[in-house]
DNA sequence: CCCATATCGTTCGTGTACGCACGATGGCCA
DNA sequence: TGGCCATCGTGCGTACACGAACGATATGGG
């Protein structure tokens, strides 16, 4: 067993505060979206059925599965990714062989990303565990939370 | 102007899905929480007031300054990071003369880690701006919402 | 008392995440 | 049409994030 937190003289200063209520790190949300953003992605890493996609990756394949060709910049902006963390991701897909790229025949600044065969077959499996990434993630909540919390992180996006 | 995100033959395939709900990768807690906390800590790095200071930083300074002396696993701990991520945010702290260790005299394993006294003058200006990091970072809510919020991200934490 | 087991901190490797600066290209307007 | 400015992709530097392996130390049970 281990000590209980902390030693007896190591307890938390500013027992006695005003009436202010005081300020915990605990209970801001950037504290908690971090926290909460570490279980998703431990739990996707495990319940997605390959270890070595994370999420970012899986969420570039699912929408290059949508669309079918796109920029490697319009892709980051559907995602929501850096155009400079977009470059690391593609590479790493390109360099497993699940995304092809070609120049864009019409604008010779882009690149017009795509899925190979395997790349598809990967997603779709994948895709089958998606749901259940999900809802394990969201697990200790009810029905009604599960909606209200997506529809509060949707406005805070 | 650009082009509306896509272009004519590059929309979305499964146009007509049959009645089972589709799968959005914009709907899945994991994405919409990694892009929550993307824009959480671009608030952060603008209204804390130190753009050297990040998140992470942050908190290990106002738990330090809570308990005024902690082992560096413990800290890891309280703030929810891996012990080798605290190993990079401890010695980031310490070459910036804001956190000073000593060996722990009851257990050689230990290193006892607190805040210098320009590290307790910064956490302490730091602290005056965190509630309006809160506060822009739940801007898009109402009151209740903000609880609800956090209410809900302590529960899937 | 001694050894199996656990904890502590470090190091290495991989992968996001983003600001910044760069060169090439494209679009628009004077 | 020529020049200004935006966009696209790349490269670099810094910082989280974590698994795995490691050596040193601590602890509890036989």
């Amino acid at each position: 067993m281990r000590s209980n937190v902390a030693k007896k003289q190591q307890e938390p200063k500013s027992a006695s505060s005003p009436a202010s209520r005081q300020y915990r790190i605990e209970e801001q949300v950037g504290y908690l979206l971090r926290r909460a953003h570490q279980r998703a992605s431990a739990i996707f890493q495990v319940s997605i059925g390959d270890p070595n996609i994370t999420p970012t990756q899986y969420s570039s394949m699912v929408k290059l599965n949508e669309y079918t060709e796109l920029s490697q910049n319009l892709l980051g902006r559907l995602v929501g990714m850096d155009k400079a963390t977009m470059q690391g991701v593609v590479r790493r897909l390109k360099e497993r062989g699940l995304v092809d790229s070609r120049p864009d025949p019409g604008d010779a600044r882009r690149t017009l990303l795509s899925l190979t065969t395997e790349g598809q077959r990967l997603v779709n499996k994948l895709l089958i565990n998606g749901p259940a990434v999900s809802r394990e993630t969201m697990k200790p909540l009810t029905a009604q939370e599960q909606r209200q919390l997506l529809e509060l992180l949707s406005k805070i996006v």
